[in-house]
DNA sequence: AGGAATTACTTGAGGTCATCAACTATCGAG
DNA sequence: CTCGATAGTTGATGACCTCAAGTAATTCCT
């Protein structure tokens, strides 16, 4: 007993169990804030990734699920006036979608909302935020299956 | 210039980017570990509830969904001879929820399948361990919306 | 150049998730 | 003992998700 460890560090299990949890309060809170808007989750993050036009394929690659998966959630949120299909004049194979104006707003709105929600992050140190971005960086390399 | 602050802190929005990119991440994992084992996420969500007996009502509450829900995901979870359902003696309202030796064996194979996903995690020093675990403590805290 | 393989997207079928409204059965309080 | 609340189920409806099949446009290849 040295005296000096008043908290053991969590072990791997026990921080992974905290992973979880983690991970579906972040995905409650989108949920909540995309539904204050009339959107569901899918609706909220394919939004999100719209910060250029980007082609229907890609969307399914970023979304990791099928194509024909995303023409569903681009009509609906092309119903709802949030996106729009344009072609690419070089590949008339390819539509991109592209958020309207309002759209924009939306996208602007949902991410003030969330990291409204996500408050505490305003408050942590420089050296948390980098240990945080340096160990899910690591834990989640872009591209993990 | 100091000369000594070679990667600025992230900011706010980076690492609510970053969260994001990390749920999504955990949750593909965790869905493919489910999937190899014929089970949907909230499928193996579910399950990995049960270390005991568990009243449908809470386990609704646990995913913050209707009490309807609950009871198809338990039907497909006893189909699949995962899960049991079995009278509350002391008040036959009520359901609990029992892992069947079967449903025990499959937690454990998912818990220790996704443990192996996130290798990441065992390579973590105490100090990153500790920091993980109370940013995200304060981050999502226990109940969150 | 011209036919074959590839790629982008859509459609339709089938299953899971999610919520709501309505219903049954049980419990608890007055 | 009746009334109100609670636990669970059912049925309707819509979103998500994958697969298989189909159309249109592009690229490859000889």
């Amino acid at each position: 007993m040295t005296g000096t460890t008043p908290p053991a560090a969590p072990t791997s299990v026990e921080l992974m169990d905290q992973l979880a949890q983690a991970a579906a309060a972040y995905y409650r809170s989108f949920a909540t804030v995309a539904a204050a808007r009339g959107l569901t989750l899918m609706q909220g993050k394919m939004l999100s990734l719209l910060r250029r036009p980007v082609p229907m394929r890609t969307l399914a690659e970023l979304l990791a699920c099928d194509a024909s998966n995303v023409t569903g959630i681009v009509d609906r949120l092309e119903g709802h006036g949030l996106v729009r299909r344009e072609a690419d004049p070089a590949d008339r194979r390819i539509k991109r979608v592209t958020l309207t104006e309002e759209g924009e707003r939306t996208v602007r709105e949902i991410r003030a909302e969330l990291l409204t929600t996500l408050g505490g992050l305003d408050d942590l140190g420089d050296r948390d935020r980098r240990t945080l971005q340096r160990v899910l960086g690591r834990l989640f390399p872009a591209g993990t299956d």
